[in-house]
DNA sequence: GATTGAATCAAACGTTTGTTTTAATCGAGT
DNA sequence: ACTCGATTAAAACAAACGTTTGATTCAATC
C-alpha cells in the first residue's frame, strides 16, 4: 500500500499523515504513529522535535504536487472548457485515490481549523488554486457584481469540497450503491453543467482533452520543506 | 449570553456543547467543561455516565428546533420562492448568532466525522431537510435525471455548509472587511440566484414574504431526549 | 429528632500522554 | 582495531486525563 521506504522519517511522515487525518491532532498518540512506521517512540522528538513538528511536516506533504492546470496551454479552450478542468482537477485532488487518500483529508482538517500549519497551505496551495479560479471566472462574471466576485468562485468549489468534507452524510442519505456511481468524472460534469448557467453561460459544452492532461509524476518532487525552521 | 439557569444538568450541556463545539471530543477534557459550568469534576459522572454520554446528549441539545419551513404555508410561493425560503433557512441555521453558536458547530462535526450521536441527527434533522428540499427541487429536476436527483440538492446544500465549515479559509481569501458584508440575506440571495439556471429557472424572483416567517420558539422544547438508553 | 436518599465535593486512583534520559548499536574514517 | 558521530532502543519521567471513592451537605419524610 504505502511505497516501501525504510527510511525512519519517511516511515514516520506517512504513517503520521495517515493517522492524523483519520483522528486529528489531538487523538493521534505518537505511540500510534510509531507502531504503524515500526520506529521507536523516541524516533519522533529525535526526527521532529516534538509532536506538532511532525503534524506540521505531514501537513506540508500533504499538498505537496497540486494539481495545477497549464492555462497557458489551453489557449483555445472556452471559459466552460476551462471550468470543467478546474472542477475536474480539484475532485481529483479531492477524491482520486491513486495518491496516498489522506493527503486531501489532513488538507480537509486544516481549512475547517486551521492550526499552525494553516500559513503554509494557504500559500502553497489555496492561493494558487484561487488564482486560477479568478483568472477562469474573471471573463464571465459580470463587472457589477466584482464586489461579490469571490462568491461566484465559492459556490463552484464548495460544490467539490462537499464530496469531501459530507462524504460520510451524502453516502448516507443516497445510500452506498448509489453513492458508488458518483465517479470524478461524473461529479465533475454535473458540477460544471449546473454552475455555468449561473455564470451567464450556457450549460452544454465538450470536455476540453488536450494531449498531456492528467500527466503527474505522483512520486517526484515530494521532499524540500517549503518553509524555513519552526521558531518555538 | 447563556439562560441562567442554575439546574447543573443544563450548566453541563451548555458549556460542553460550547467546548465540544470549539475543540472535539478528544481534546475537550471535562475539567474544562466542569470549570466553564461551575460544576464538580464528578457530576458529568454522575449525570451523564461518562464523557460520551455528555457528549451525545449535547449534540442532541444542538439538533432541537431544527428551521423547518412550512411547505403548505407556501402555497403561491413559486419554485424559486421556496428554494430561496429553503437557503435562508438554512444559513440562518448554520449562521444566525441568535442561536447559542454551538449549536451548528457541533452538528458540523457529526457530518464529517460521524459518532455514535449521528444518527439521532441524522433522522431528526437531516432527513427532514433533505426531504424538504426533495419536495421543493422535485418539481424542476428532468426527469431524465432522476437517478442524478441527489446531486441537485448536494449543489445548493454544498453553498450553504460552505460559509460555516470553511468560514476561516473564506475569510481569509476575500478579508474581513469584505466577509463582514456577507449577511445570511446576501448569501441566500446570492445562492438562490446562482443555483436557479442550473435547475433550468430564471435566476430573477421576488423574495417571498408571508407573516410569520421566523417567527420560532427559541427556547420551547428543548427537554426530552429523543433516543432510549445507551447500551454499553 | 432521626432517617433516608439525592446531590455535591475534595481527594485520589490507575492509565495514558508527550517528552526525556540513558545506554546500546551501527558505520564509516583513520 | 579503534573512535566518534549518528541512530536506535528501552526505560523512566512528570503532567494530564477520565473515572471512582468516600465523606459531607441538605431537604424531605417518617
Amino acid at each position: 500500500m504505502t511505497p516501501v521506504v525504510d527510511e525512519p522519517r519517511e516511515q514516520l511522515l506517512n504513517a503520521a499523515g495517515e493517522i492524523f487525518a483519520e483522528k486529528g491532532f489531538k487523538a493521534t498518540t505518537i505511540r500510534d504513529i510509531c507502531g504503524k512506521a515500526q520506529a521507536n517512540v523516541a524516533a519522533v522528538n529525535y526526527y521532529f522535535r516534538d509532536k506538532m513538528g511532525l503534524y506540521i511536516e505531514a501537513v506540508k506533504r500533504a499538498h505537496c504536487s497540486p494539481v495545477t492546470i497549464d492555462l497557458a496551454q489551453l489557449t483555445g479552450a472556452t471559459t466552460a472548457q476551462k471550468l470543467h478542468l478546474f472542477v475536474l482537477g480539484m475532485l481529483t485532488h479531492l477524491l482520486d485515490d491513486s495518491r496516498p487518500a489522506w493527503h486531501a483529508q489532513l488538507m480537509m482538517r486544516e481549512l475547517a481549523e486551521p492550526t499552525e500549519a494553516c500559513v503554509a497551505l494557504v500559500e502553497s496551495y489555496i492561493r494558487p488554486q484561487a488564482l486560477q479560479l479568478e483568472a477562469i471566472l474573471g471573463a464571465v462574471v459580470p463587472s457589477h457584481n466584482r464586489a461579490d466576485f469571490y462568491m461566484f468562485g465559492f459556490s463552484v468549489v464548495a460544490q467539490c469540497l462537499f464530496y469531501r468534507v459530507q462524504k460520510p452524510i451524502a453516502e448516507l442519505l443516497v445510500g452506498p450503491a448509489e453513492y458508488a456511481t458518483y465517479s470524478v468524472e461524473k461529479l465533475a460534469r454535473h458540477i460544471t453543467r449546473f454552475s455555468l448557467p449561473g455564470l451567464g453561460l450556457s450549460p452544454e459544452f465538450e470536455p476540453f482533452m488536450p494531449a498531456g492532461l492528467m500527466a503527474r509524476s505522483t512520486e517526484a518532487a515530494v521532499a524540500e520543506p517549503v518553509l524555513g525552521e519552526i521558531v518555538p
